[in-house]
DNA sequence: CGCAAAGGCAAACGAGTGTTTACTGAATTT
DNA sequence: AAATTCAGTAAACACTCGTTTGCCTTTGCG
């Protein structure tokens, strides 16, 4: 059986060029914000009629809860990834910057997207954004309680640190986009101080009854 | 001498209508990001003419800039105000959080702009607000090299942990902010999980080189 | 006093917006 | 083979937008 549907050669062409829509879309947002895309905007770099949005999405708040199912797929490869890790602490904090640098250079469109509507101007986005980011939380806490450092910490300690490595790793991302781009340090600073940043953490981890 | 330019009927007349017209600005921000904000908005908000817009600013990305100044000269009063607090580390954090949490609800559009727009669609503004998020950290830095605990500490490790305080700082902010506004979890869970990590960073930092 | 400066107004411009309606033609079903 | 479904079209709708032009009125300066 097939995930979505039967072959239907018409159910085909309808996801190919409503993927073509999410593609344009995300292209468009490089420049401005979801707030500020237009309908019109995307159907044109499509090819397609305006009216022939409505045949895949209700208005670009619809749009963009799809774009980030998208977007955070992609991510969530990332995350499971990096959990499945199981080398010393020093070279998980190595491989895990690499990591993430690599999925920057591969989808830096996804990064910015998440970036910039995680406190964007479209709640509907916003809410996708923070609920797919919880899940993420709880996948690294769940990670974490397996392990033997995890000994003496309660879950809702648990969850705190998988939240700080959560948001350090958007950070870290950002970081490393914008350096691509120029606008801030370079790409090996961002590196370092992500390493940095994670040792200290790691370090608070090892002391935090002892 | 007076900050500005003399006294001037006409230039204080001037200043007026202009914060009325930055003040607006942030009001409509609550819903929509910086790039769809309307020229026409901002002066129907004020109830001017379109055409008198050009009096004051160039066009938004202009405006955008100024408010920035704006926002980030009223958070510049918060970062000194926790630089001058001299008690033990966890006093320390505790009235860091509290503070965070009395200014978030004092400016809470100051909060959410600066949130929304710095990885936002206009780049003048997410230029602005790297360079004065920049000039805290240096600030940070600073203050940091005056304290005992510093004293193995490189400038660039230095550099590094003032980052990771106004980024959390940042962070933390903008969580209160969704607390107070539904979106998540309660501000006093906000609070538990801001000084849980504090505490954790307070931590590394101790045993940085132990 | 009288003239220059300047904030704000009124009106018009061309261009772009979201949404609706009736339609066409190919893929699917019966 | 006929009937139905439906992605995409074409055209029109009523707005909103940023920008320009000329004018009015008050403030400021010599």
């Amino acid at each position: 059986m097939s995930r979505t549907t039967a072959p239907g050669l018409r159910e085909a062409r309808k996801q190919q060029t409503r993927q073509s829509m999410l593609d344009a879309a995300l292209g468009l947002l490089e420049e401005q914000s979801l707030s500020s895309l237009g309908l019109r905007e995307v159907t044109r770099a499509v090819g397609i009629t305006p009216a022939a949005f409505y045949r895949h999405f209700r208005d670009i708040p619809d749009l963009g809860v799809a774009l980030v199912e998208q977007a955070l797929g992609s991510l969530h490869t990332l995350v499971t990834s990096l959990l499945t890790e199981q080398d010393g602490a020093e070279e998980r904090i190595d491989t895990s910057v690499e990591l993430i640098q690599r999925y920057v250079r591969a989808h830096p469109a996804h990064v910015r997207f998440v970036a910039r509507e995680r406190y964007g101007g479209v709640r509907e986005v916003r809410l996708a954004i923070a609920a797919q980011l919880n899940l993420f939380t709880r996948e690294v806490a769940d990670a974490l309680s397996a392990e033997a450092a995890a000994k003496d910490w309660s879950p809702a300690e648990l969850h705190m640190l998988a939240g700080l490595f959560v948001d350090q790793m958007v950070l870290t991302a950002c970081a490393f986009l914008n350096a691509e781009l120029g606008e801030g340090p370079s790409p090996t600073e961002v590196a370092d101080t992500a390493r940095a940043r994670m040792r200290l953490v790691q370090l608070g981890r090892e002391h935090w009854r002892g």
